[in-house]
DNA sequence: AAATATATTTAGCAAGGCTAATTACAAGGC
DNA sequence: GCCTTGTAATTAGCCTTGCTAAATATATTT
């Protein structure tokens, strides 16, 4: 197991990483009653305050269709709620519900928790490289 | 958007790039004409020889049907094949056909070289800072 | 006023996850 | 040798979440 010399090799290693990753949580999100896209959508809602659906379809990497779907149900699920917005009343003002704030918290605090957990077994020094990595990984992906 | 002050929440950042980073390269899967579920089940037969059914389900982390029906679509184009286990006729070897190994090592480079064109927009440090952050998170996740 | 552009929704399709129940075969107990 | 129990895979049927194309409503531009 050498050093990573290229880019490409790096890539690999981040996406295998990623993938191995999201399968040791998919069972807590299952246990935690609400799927990932909602959970990640909610997320942005809450913490993100009240955004357009075309905003947060970009926000989540996905098409406007496929989140106005999602939107429906936080919806049907009382977690959020559309607002017109009166200065374009073509738009949308989607914004999370108290029920929507209470729940992310608790829907991410199993899947968290978790991977916290693994996460524990690492120094200080490692949590201070992945927190600096998460961010260029995410400046990376910035359209 | 201060430091991040708990392992939780660095746990969710964490989780998150993950989904995003999954996302963004999904659209070359799509193009790859092969989902993630079949190119990463078709990688295990590949390098991991034949296979029962329920061990490359185990492998891939799914439960049987969804397996078995990862199979019929690779078994349908031509990427794979089922042989019957003669010491054990319930079980199945899986195997993975010439066309099958191409068509894998065609989708992991694309996709490879999608995320490195993305990483190649970050700094030297910054990508040394991913390499210590995989290294840590695959730590943290063994088992 | 008409044409064009934008925001969202609707309709319909595919992939990939699950559980419950079925089928085929294997292994042990009487 | 049969009969029960166990195991491998499949089938049936559901749900979520992704997509594109087309429809609807409102803004904007000409």
């Amino acid at each position: 197991m050498g050093k990573l010399h290229t880019i490409e090799e790096l890539a690999d290693r981040l996406h295998s990483m990623s993938i191995h990753l999201l399968r040791l949580v998919r069972a807590q999100d299952a246990a935690a009653g609400i799927g990932p896209a909602r959970l990640s959508a909610l997320s942005v809602i809450v913490f993100g305050g009240p955004v357009s659906l075309n905003d947060l379809a970009r926000a989540e990497q996905v098409r406007p269709p496929t989140m106005s779907r999602i939107v429906d149900a936080l919806e049907a699920e009382g977690l959020a709620r559309r607002r017109t917005n009166q200065s374009d009343r073509r738009a949308l003002l989607i914004e999370a519900t108290p029920q929507g704030a209470t729940m992310l918290k608790q829907g991410r605090k199993r899947r968290v928790k978790f991977l916290a957990a693994h996460l524990r077994r690492l120094s200080g020094a490692e949590l201070k490289q992945i927190e600096a990595a998460v961010r260029a990984v995410q400046k990376a992906m910035m359209k």
